[in-house]
DNA sequence: GTAAAAAATGAACGCTGTTCAAAAAGTGAG
DNA sequence: CTCACTTTTTGAACAGCGTTCATTTTTTAC
């Protein structure tokens, strides 16, 4: 009967995990409270120490499996395109998809904010790379001019304009709500911005 | 001798205020304690809640300040400015600027969030409009044949666009934090939305 | 079977925002 | 000025939070 406590370990890292990730779901980031994830674990208020540094912890994995499935959703979307413009607007509106058919985790992704002092650990700072993945190739491929680095900075102007539109519609600041109507804002603007930046 | 409490009550508020924003300031949103200001005002614990109803609408006011401040940096900078673009690139500009000048006034505009099921004070959500004052108008220039309605929908886009990639770099996340090369990527990426919106 | 190692437990700690009975201060009439 | 009344100030008390830790229980290896 070797890894027993192995096994029981991770099998409790798993069963607070899903809960956490449950709970986000269900009642947003600014909800979870430890006493009500080991409640429903069935476990003691403690345990959740032993299977996680701390809450922050926590959220990040619940975050880096966020990160994964958001990764993979856009992956998906863009399989079957052929043009770059094509893949690009479909990315966009895969990103808007995904947030606003998973608004609560996907706000986590933005909310979390670690505790005073503490450094978001640098594996999960690099996982959110994917969301740059599939933006910098179909770029590349409409302006082969430019040098990798401005390509990279490009990207990533266009990802940020495109997060905030998703960013203040899922939060309804000022602008429309409706997931079509947004839908429609996103490829508006990704493709104003293909033709400004391809001009 | 009339009005006494009342002028009283006054200063009590404008000290809770002045206090609280420049604790903002220095150690963010995040870091705001109750006991912190009032021990700082010198006054009770009890007295920040004659002063305001909670920490949630003594925050509002610090942001409601800021909003000001801040429409009255960008329609400042714009005054000089002729052409609907200029006036657009320089609305953009200073949107940025001052949100890396003040960074913790800033971010408490977007990070704070009231606590669950009390909504945010109407007052408040429309004072929020003055950071599309200034796209509005030069951009209704630029396309003299869009209805009111589709103009306000695309100066959103627009203003989200640009805030999305100030959100990214103030916040570190991804993008340049330098501000000599936010500036430059913010002029690009407004210049490049303008040719697109108006071809 | 037994001793060492790891994990589970939940009471306790320190901190938080908010409340509230009691004390203090301001107000207006006589 | 005095006195009744109203409003504000006060800080102890409360409920809730994340986290710790001595104690107990479980697992491991011989």
């Amino acid at each position: 009967m070797i890894g027993k406590r192995e096994a029981k370990k991770a099998a409790m890292r798993e069963k607070l995990l899903s809960i956490t990730r449950q709970h986000v779901v269900q009642h947003g980031l600014a909800n979870i409270r430890a006493r009500d994830i080991t409640a429903e674990a069935g476990c003691a208020l403690g345990s959740l120490y032993t299977a996680f540094d701390d809450l922050d912890d926590l959220i990040i994995q619940v975050n880096s499996q966020t990160l994964q499935e958001l990764g993979e959703r856009i992956t998906q979307s863009v399989q079957a395109k052929d043009t770059p413009a094509d893949v690009l607007v479909t990315a966009a509106v895969a990103y808007m998809e995904f947030a606003y058919e998973n608004r609560n985790l996907w706000e986590a992704l933005f909310d979390h904010k670690m505790k005073e002092g503490i450094p978001v650990p640098e594996w999960h700072l690099q996982e959110h790379l994917v969301l740059f993945k599939n933006i910098a190739e179909p770029l590349g491929v409409l302006r082969s001019d430019l040098p990798p680095e401005e390509l990279a900075t490009q990207a990533k102007t266009l990802f940020a304009a495109i997060h905030g539109n998703v960013l203040l519609s899922v939060q309804g600041r000022f602008i429309a709500v409706e997931k079509e109507a947004l839908k429609l804002q996103i490829v508006n603007l990704t493709q104003i911005i293909i033709k400004g930046m391809t001009r």
